[in-house]
DNA sequence: CTGAAAGCGCTTACAG
DNA sequence: CTGAAAGCGCTTACAG
């Protein structure tokens, strides 16, 4: 491999006048250099540049599942915009690992520039041990108890769970279950927040067995889903957190035999890719995803001043918007479906 | 930051024991070390360690699509070996971009000890300069034209193929299409030729308007599909060759109401995260994925000694497996829909 | 087992 | 604008 001195002794040149002419300083002799590094195939070696530096153009990126749909296009997202600028990514999985989560960002705080963090739970140390050391980190779509003080790019969870009450409300359900994420998490709390907030202003209360707390995998919100099948009165809605948990639920309910929407109406949090060929294709609470991640990225370079963008705030939250699609419908009259529901399940 | 000189310093030895003690060897003041790098905090620049070792302990991972769940999987199965072994992951991703990945793998040849790559086409220089420039590759999902001279792990296509033309031809199909992917990829020529392969066998022709060749890609599945569809005898049966082109196809059967399986048959290769959902439920043909990732990982750390498995094969070919769901049946009868389809499609 | 020293490939104040 | 020199934080033959 071909090192700056072997560019300089090809060029004439000191390898101080290389390594500015690389760094994009005037230098007199630009044209031997350029001709030495393309002879050459030069490339700076990383590891001397950084060692120097003390800055290494690596980001972290730490994710629960980056199998989950939604984190996979939040990756997507970030990985066009640091090639872009020039930095590499360093991709970590936690498994949803507090723990692992711990270590990773210990290990990784010598390593990267900065770090985007989907944390597990919100009541985390490892963070704040992070910024004491200095290097900046970004939130995605979670945040911290505390967490005004760090940068994020968040949706508004809790105007997600607004509308999707609101949504099965005007359809007429009074008997609505609610299958949330883990509480620990803010997406956990805040789309369940907001799912209570609007039912309880419309003088309708969750009882317990329908306010059921699971933790964003397909697994326990279908067996949680069997849980609510198997009331003396059943649920007419159920409100699922997310993608995984959607999956679930409908998983349980066509294993079950359920009716969609005739008997039980869904409502999912994030869309599926196969949201619209579902049957009955399914309503959800739809949010940006690559974007989440391109913005995030951007705010993370923006305080390294490597982002020319001017006034990027600190925190940036998305809007949320519902896909109306056709599994949720009115609820059951006393003598069966509602007629309702032929018309809308296509 | 602590150095390893103020660890020696702390435990009154040179920095030259201090890094003996952290690559294992046999100190005297072992204790006395130990307690230092806990008081510090120390740990190790790890751009100073690649710089003097010439190893960066960092991997590339070079995929056309994150978004891609096939993709996305592979992926978490890489991480999860990588970190076990201590190394880093850097991922890359080419958007089905041969330009892009040729630059990404000049790139990472100085910046990474091997890397793992699926190729966007067969005919590629960028990997076989890598090759010279000694940097070790193992390819994943997809190989190169002379591919046998690199280590890589696959599924065997060709198998897929067969068994997706063998089912369609036990339900009694006879007008069968393809909507195959890419024919400079080797998933997209072996999966084609092992269906045209069984096809011919029993005597079955497919004509140029049944043998589509898509892109991998949702949407140009969405148009061939439509394509089918105008056919003054359109096929009784699909096969497509990916996950992403199931998704095409399936919306645009959905949007021109075609009935499944009882007009169409459609046979899918790679499941969906939603395939036992769909109504039909989905057939496909599935095979490994987190593991195929976990498998390259393995070979790839193997080349450097890092992995102690013995007898790691060089070429790693998983197996294929067909499941049948209920998107297939019998052809139409003269008079319409087969009678077996009700009975299978609940 | 241990330490002094050289060197990995860059960058950058310093002096010219 | 340019070059000589020091130094980033490690590792490792070399000598003891």
């Amino acid at each position: 491999m071909a090192t700056i001195h072997d560019v300089a002794a090809r060029a004439g040149v000191s390898p101080a006048t290389v390594s500015r002419f690389l760094r994009g300083q005037r230098v007199r002799s630009a044209e031997a250099i350029r001709a030495a590094v393309d002879e050459l195939g030069f490339q700076p070696n990383l590891a001397a540049q950084s060692l120097k530096s003390g800055r290494t153009r690596a980001i972290g990126v730490v994710v629960p599942d980056i199998t989950n749909p939604y984190f996979a296009a939040v990756v997507k997202g970030m990985e066009s915009v640091s090639r872009e600028r020039g930095y590499r990514l360093l991709l970590a999985n936690t498994d949803e690992s507090a723990e692992r989560e711990a270590e990773l960002l210990a290990e990784m705080a010598r390593q990267v520039d900065g770090i985007i963090l989907a944390p597990v739970t919100e009541h985390e140390e490892a963070p704040l041990e992070l910024r004491d050391s200095g290097v900046p980190v970004v939130f995605i779509d979670r945040d911290l108890a505390d967490g005004e003080s760090f940068d994020a790019v968040l949706v508004d969870n809790l105007e997600g769970g607004r509308k999707a009450a609101e949504h099965l409300l005007a359809l007429g359900h009074t008997r609505i279950a609610m299958i949330s994420g883990g509480q620990e998490s803010t997406p956990g709390r805040y789309r369940r927040a907001g799912f209570m907030e609007v039912l309880e202003a419309a003088g309708i209360e969750m009882p317990p067995e329908l306010d059921l707390i699971g933790d964003f995998r397909e697994e326990r919100a279908y067996q949680l889903t069997l849980a609510l099948l198997s009331l003396v009165e059943p649920p007419t809605a159920i409100f699922t957190a997310s993608n995984l948990t959607t999956l679930g639920t409908l998983k349980a309910l066509h294993d079950m035999r359920v009716d969609i929407p005739g008997q039980i109406s869904v409502i999912g949090f994030d869309d599926l890719d196969t949201g619209p060929l579902l049957r009955p294709a399914l309503t959800v609470v739809d949010r940006p995803m690559v974007e989440q991640g391109v913005l995030a990225m951007r705010l993370l370079l923006h305080r390294f001043g490597d982002e020319e963008t001017q006034d990027l705030p600190r925190r940036i939250v998305l809007g949320i918007k519902i896909i109306e699609r056709a599994s949720t419908a009115p609820p059951p009259g006393p003598h069966g479906p509602a007629t309702r529901r032929t018309g809308r399940n296509r």
